[in-house]
DNA sequence: TCGTGAGTTGACGTATACGTCAACCATTCC
DNA sequence: GGAATGGTTGACGTATACGTCAACTCACGA
């Protein structure tokens, strides 16, 4: 059921992954440092996988959302959890904290939304819309 | 159109915000020192007005939000210029363009959300929903 | 008149999230 | 073998968003 054949064959230097995702590689270092990505090393040099791009892209995501670092650990504790399926109660529980608070941020958004879609009409009506 | 008499109604000291929102004093004298608040003064005390209030809980949607205090400084503008309705074409572009941003972030709110409700479902099936 | 409570202004401290810089390997290409 | 290239680790600096604290003013009531 797994293929170690096509494993290894994804490995990404920092310098790719920062290029890709237009950031820092020391960012990226300042994540590993508070736990957010485990790349193997080779020697010294960090050797990144297809787990932790995924990883990076949910830290970016969550970043662009106004999460801390903190809250994002938290949050890829709850895949982690997801793929390993313990402690399943507690998982529930956190999901639906977490799940809460995004509901509530979206209706914010909305909200927002509206209010800033209101102000674009009454400018262009102001103004005249096709002039 | 206007009515004078109804107006210098409506006051809140500083502590009475801070109360109602549930942040400090320190904080909103915060915000009036980044220019997002302007109350005015009797003495030294400050005495904030229903639009004080009302600039107090966009500020705190866009903290909820995420946004930096720069960033709904802009916001913020973008509301007074509504009101005064000048500038009116420039106003447009910066509206759309927050709202770009703004639908962006909805789209990653509920890809983040959809994720989560798996992982939840995935869980509750592990456990046997109703036990 | 004294003190008590509420408000005010700096000044300083703190947490987060990095950027910058120096000094140091390790490879590779000529 | 020397230089360029890319990677690494501290150490230090910076911006944001406040909290904390000291020192002061002012109004009010016993």
């Amino acid at each position: 059921m797994n293929r170690p054949e096509s494993e290894g064959r994804d490995l990404y230097a920092i310098a790719d992954l920062a290029e890709e995702f237009g950031i820092s590689t020391r960012a990226i270092r300042f994540y590993e440092s508070k736990g957010l990505l485990t790349p193997e090393r080779v020697g010294t040099t960090r050797v990144f996988r297809r787990r932790d791009r995924a990883r990076l892209i949910l830290i970016l995501r969550g970043k662009r959302l106004g999460f801390s670092l903190r809250d994002i650990s938290d949050y890829l504790s709850l895949y982690d959890a997801h793929s390993q399926v313990k402690q399943t109660r507690m998982l529930v529980a956190k999901v639906e904290e977490r799940l809460t608070l995004l509901e509530a941020q979206k209706a914010d958004l909305e909200t927002t939304i509206g209010e800033l879609k209101d102000i674009k009409k009454l400018a262009e009506e102001q103004v005249g819309v096709g002039s």
